[in-house]
Parts: structure tokens; C-alpha cells; sequence
DNA sequence: GTGAAAGCGCTAACAC
DNA sequence: GTGTTAGCGCTTTCAC
């Protein structure tokens, strides 16, 4: 059976098939749609035998609902945003709505991305990690867009976001090294153009500082692990050797520990302390057993999901910032408190 | 400014605005369309001052290009999945294509997935370590939907794929690990439903054979890592330890190396010998030092890109199973042959 | 319950 | 070049 290239199946020829209108067609394939149980055997036996397919393009164009979500996220290669993808993929393919993704690679303007997304009609945008113009933040809100910002967020108190607690994280991480008895610590900062980055950096400044601190020392280590192993070093050649370090995230923490452990054969939890930041099930590894701030992706995505249908509900619903608090897990990267210093 | 949620604007409304017809709006939007600069500078202005944005879904409807390109992945957590997505995603970004993204959970039926995929229209389907059933297989053949497997074979040879090679990569590691003296080898399996572990497995243990060595060990690592952690200490435990382990993914392989070093206190390449498959980031990491046969994402996906654009050329393209070669990354979590005994 | 008819927002002939 | 016209494949009134 030599076939070419056919055109999908439509909805026309099924229903000549079947001996009904392309209404019932219609009908026999919508939820609680009127139809005779009759009709609607005999429109799903002729399109079974047509390989028919309702299209959900022709749909959307009348419902104007496309079932599908945009989801923009700075690259899948860090495995806290390959998490919250894949969160958010399943929490919307259970509601019948398929994600089409955008992966940008580098730190770039989103805007004709985002603007080429919306001309596909996507319902909601997500944007992970990522930056959003005030002047499309206020276009969507005009279109009556759900936009939400997911570990990220804006000075405009009109965009809604899901962030954890970046800032009572930090204070946390500084009390928790204080009390373990650290005398000289250092920060790694992510990227400063990160909200998050900057939030984990005063929490724990502030923190210590109301400790009676002293301001950590500060390098930077763009999320990366190539340059967080490298500030690393550095921080650890100068005689000023710092005893802990809160690094912003888990990747950069890893590349902390690679050298610590790794090129200068230290113990890490003994030696010196890195605490990092995510939760990443690679800090979970026993060889790194990282001490981290867990960012509870599984709570996130459902507030994502929650804020979103609200608005799907009631598109006057306010934009909410939402913070949810997620709680340290104590590993072995970093000396823990004794019973006394508590 | 209290505007309520707008239908989005059409290309009527900007017509009337800028005084043209509304075919002349399309054709200010449509690449080379014939237009004068005037007419085309009046619409964009009035375009602007609406905020138009041409509806992808009312073009999709006429000219049956959906702009779009389904993807199925069995979730994001493995780094090897992120890694081809995430190059998956750019390279169709770059060609004008947004990716529909189905993370699954678990190894269920793909095909109701699938079915849903396919009503959106989009214009390729991309399988990633995913299976198809061959009544689908068909179904898209006739449909002259382009279908593609990447890092996954099919039995039948009318569907395409891309892998790299599997066979090829297994024989070139039990090769390095016979050069490096082991003595005793023990294989980790993934799922068995993998072609691409079985072809792993295939590739080490028939070159053993080859090389007069007796059948490896094998246990399963189900390619997760608390089960190739577990399968580890029980491979250890026995007396008969093997003393060169070949994982089929490196996930496992780091699993195994929490064990062999975190647990045990080995030396990796020195006390035992692990070698991955893949070569994810994390092998990478210095603390890993993984040596792992390297899959080259990036060729894969450009194939998979290659034959794709081909098909959408050409209809009638034959379906091609292509094989890649990677190479082995020689790192330090294997013993090294000596220069004598290569 | 069922069919006829009118669009959804565009593109693509087709005349001018 | 430009406008007019006819659909793309559906959903949704509206009569019956």
C-alpha cells in the first residue's frame, strides 16, 4: 500500500463515512458533547477506520484555548531548572495542557522569544529563571496573559512569582555556620543580575552581620562550576583562608567541594565548610554530601500551577509573590554544631 | 487603565486602523510578501499601536505547518535527556521551530501521548530513549509525519534513528579494560528494554568472548543510582569481587563510585576499576574522574536535524538508521593499560 | 438528538 | 501592489 503524503483525516470526511454531519462528528468527539450513543459508535468506528484525529489547531482558533503553556527556562543543563521543567511538564500534562518550551542559551533578552511564543497563543507563560521586561509584563497583563515568574522575582508588584525563601535561606545557612563555629567565612555569588543570587547574599550578610560578623569575603562564581572551581581556589590560596563558604547554588558548592576535596585533599565538614544552595540530587551523592538549602520544587510547581488556574478562573485574580520556605538538610560538607553550641 | 482581558488583536483591526485591506496586513507580515514600503510601514505602525501579534494557529490552519516539533522524553533528571533537549531545543529554535515537550514519568505506553501530540499538528515527532509501538510507527509513515528515535533503535527498518554506537563503544571499553589487566569483569545493565544497553552489553561481552575471557558478572542497575549503588555492594560483597566494572550509563557508574570510594574507601582505578557511558558533565567533575565513552550529543542531534529537514524536503526520503561513533574519555576511575601491555 | 450555516484569523489565489 | 474572495478544519448557535 503505496500511500503519499496524505493530509490529516477531517472531520468532513468521517462524517461522509459514518452517514451523519460533520456536526455529530464534532459532537462524538467533545466531552458531554449531545449525541446518540448510536451516532457517536458509528463516528468513532469511521474515524478509527480513517485514522481521524480532531485537530487542535482548527479547534483553538474557535475556542481560542490552545492547550498549551510556554515555558521559557535559561537552559536544562543545571539540574534545579531540569527539575522544575520536568515538574511543570507533568503537573500540566495532567491537565491536559502541553508545554512548549523554550531553551535560551546565555543570559540574553527574552522579549522576542517571548513575543514569538505568544503568536502560537499559548494560555500561561512560565518563565524560569529568567528575566521579564516591564514592558511586556504590562502587555500581558492587558492581554489578560498569566505570566508567573518561577524562581525569580520582579520589582512590579503586577507579575506574579514563586520563589523559596532565598532570603530566610541565607540567614539560616549564616546561623547555621556560626554556630558550627566558623570564624571567617565567604560568600560565592551566583549572577548578579539573579534575584535569587542577591537574596541568598543578604539574607546571609544580613544574618551575620546582626551576629556581629564581620562581611564575609565575596567572589563570584556564575553559577558555573568551571568558575566556581577556580574562585575557589583562589579563595583557598590567599592566607586569609576562610573556614566555611555558602555558595548560592548546588553546582557551584560541587565545584567548591571538587577542589576542596578533590586538588587540595581537605575534608570537607572538617577542614573547611560549603554549604550550598538547590538541592540538587547530585549534593545528595554520598561523595559530595552536600549541606544544602532545599528549594522545594515539588511545593513550587503546584503554587505555579495553583496561581495559574486561579487566573484561568478569574482573570481579575490579583498577582500574588508567592515565598515558600523551604528548610536546610544538614550533610556532611559542613561541620555541624555540637550539642553545647546550640 | 482597567482593560479586561482582550481577545488578542487581528489582522482585521489593524487593517481598518492603517486604512489597507487585511490581506495587505498579512502580506506586511509575511516574509518577501508583495508589499510597498508604505503600505508595509503604515501596517507595522498601526500593528505596534495595537499590539498585534499574527496568530500562528489561524496560519497553521492554512498552510498545515504548525511551526512546531514534538518531543517525548522520559524525563529530565538524567542529564544525558536534558543534554539532548536542550540542543534538541536550540538547534529547532534556530530553524524557526518551537519544541511541544512531553517529559514522561515512568516507561508507560508512549502512544496515547503521542495520539495527543499529533493533534496538535506538529510537524515532526522526535522519540528520545523512548519506544514506539510499530502500529504507530506505521500510522506516521502514512501520514508522511516524520518520526525519529534518538538514542534508540526500532526492529523495523522504516523508521528512523540515531544512536551512537552502542556495539562499538562496549567492545572498545572491555578492550580497554582487558589492556589494563583486569581480570575479573562485571557488567551493569540499564533496562532491558533499552536497545541501547543491550547493544552496550552486546559490544563488551562478545569482544570478551573474543579475547578468550570468560562471560562478565552482570547485575542490574535499572540505569538508576540508588539501584546501581545497591547492585554495587552486593557485587563487592561476594568473594569473587570483580575487579572492573562497566556500567551502561554513567549515572550508574557515579553510583557505583559512591560506593567503591565513599563506602568502601578504594581507590578508584587502582583498587577496582569503573567505567560509564555517555559522558554527562558530571563524570566530568574531578571528584568522578570518569572514564566513559563519550556520546557526541551534538552530532546526534545535528543528525537528527539533518534528517528531518530531509524529510520535510523530501517526503519520500528513505528512513535512515544512523550509528555514530563517540570515543572513549580516558580519566582516572580505570586503570590504565601500561604502554607494555597495549 | 441532529443538520445547516456562520464564523474563528489567517493565507492564497484571483482579478484589477 | 492592492483588494476581493474563498477557504483551512473545526465549534457553536440555531432551527427542526
Amino acid at each position: 500500500m503505496v500511500e503519499r503524503i496524505r493530509r490529516p483525516v477531517t472531520s468532513y470526511e468521517v462524517a461522509k463515512l459514518a452517514g451523519v454531519s460533520q456536526s455529530a462528528v464534532s459532537r462524538a468527539f467533545t466531552e458531554g458533547g449531545k449525541v446518540s450513543d448510536a451516532t457517536r459508535e458509528k463516528v468513532k468506528l469511521a474515524a478509527a477506520h480513517l485514522g481521524y484525529r480532531p485537530s487542535f489547531v482548527a479547534r483553538s482558533l474557535i475556542t481560542r484555548r490552545s492547550n498549551m503553556i510556554g515555558v521559557v527556562v535559561p537552559g536544562l543543563m543545571n539540574p534545579f531548572y531540569a527539575g522544575l521543567v520536568d515538574e511543570l511538564s507533568h503537573a500540566f500534562n495532567e491537565m491536559g495542557y502541553r508545554v512548549l518550551l523554550f531553551s535560551m542559551q546565555g543570559d540574553g533578552d527574552t522579549d522576542p522569544i517571548l513575543e514569538d511564543i505568544l503568536r502560537h497563543r499559548v494560555e500561561a507563560l512560565i518563565l524560569v529563571s529568567t528575566m521579564l521586561s516591564s514592558h511586556f509584563a504590562e502587555e500581558c497583563q492587558q492581554n489578560g496573559l498569566p505570566v508567573l515568574l518561577l524562581n525569580r522575582k520582579n520589582d512590579s508588584k503586577s507579575v506574579s512569582s514563586v520563589t523559596s525563601d532565598n532570603l530566610a535561606g541565607g540567614a539560616q545557612i549564616a546561623d547555621f555556620l556560626v554556630a558550627g563555629g566558623h570564624q571567617r567565612l565567604a560568600f560565592m555569588a551566583g549572577l548578579d543580575s539573579s534575584s535569587t543570587s542577591r537574596d541568598r547574599e543578604k539574607g546571609f550578610c544580613d544574618r551575620l552581620h546582626a551576629q556581629g560578623f564581620a562581611p564575609p569575603l565575596r567572589v563570584q562564581g556564575l553559577y558555573d562550576l568551571e568558575t566556581a572551581m577556580e574562585a575557589t581556589r583562589q579563595l583557598l590560596q590567599g592566607k586569609d583562608r576562610p573556614d566555611g563558604i555558602f555558595c548560592a547554588n548546588d553546582i557551584m558548592a560541587i565545584g567548591a567541594l571538587n577542589v576542596v576535596v578533590g586538588e587540595l585533599g581537605l575534608v570537607a565538614g572538617q577542614d573547611i565548610s560549603v554549604v550550598g544552595f538547590d538541592n540538587i540530587p547530585m549534593g545528595a551523592w554520598p561523595l559530595f554530601s552536600l549541606t544544602t538549602y532545599v528549594q522545594p520544587v515539588n511545593d513550587m510547581v503546584a503554587s505555579a500551577v495553583r496561581i495559574i488556574t486561579q487566573r484561568f478562573d478569574d482573570a481579575d485574580s490579583p498577582a500574588v509573590q508567592q515565598v515558600l520556605s523551604g528548610k536546610l538538610v544538614v550533610r556532611n560538607s559542613a561541620r555541624r554544631p555540637t550539642r553545647t553550641e546550640i
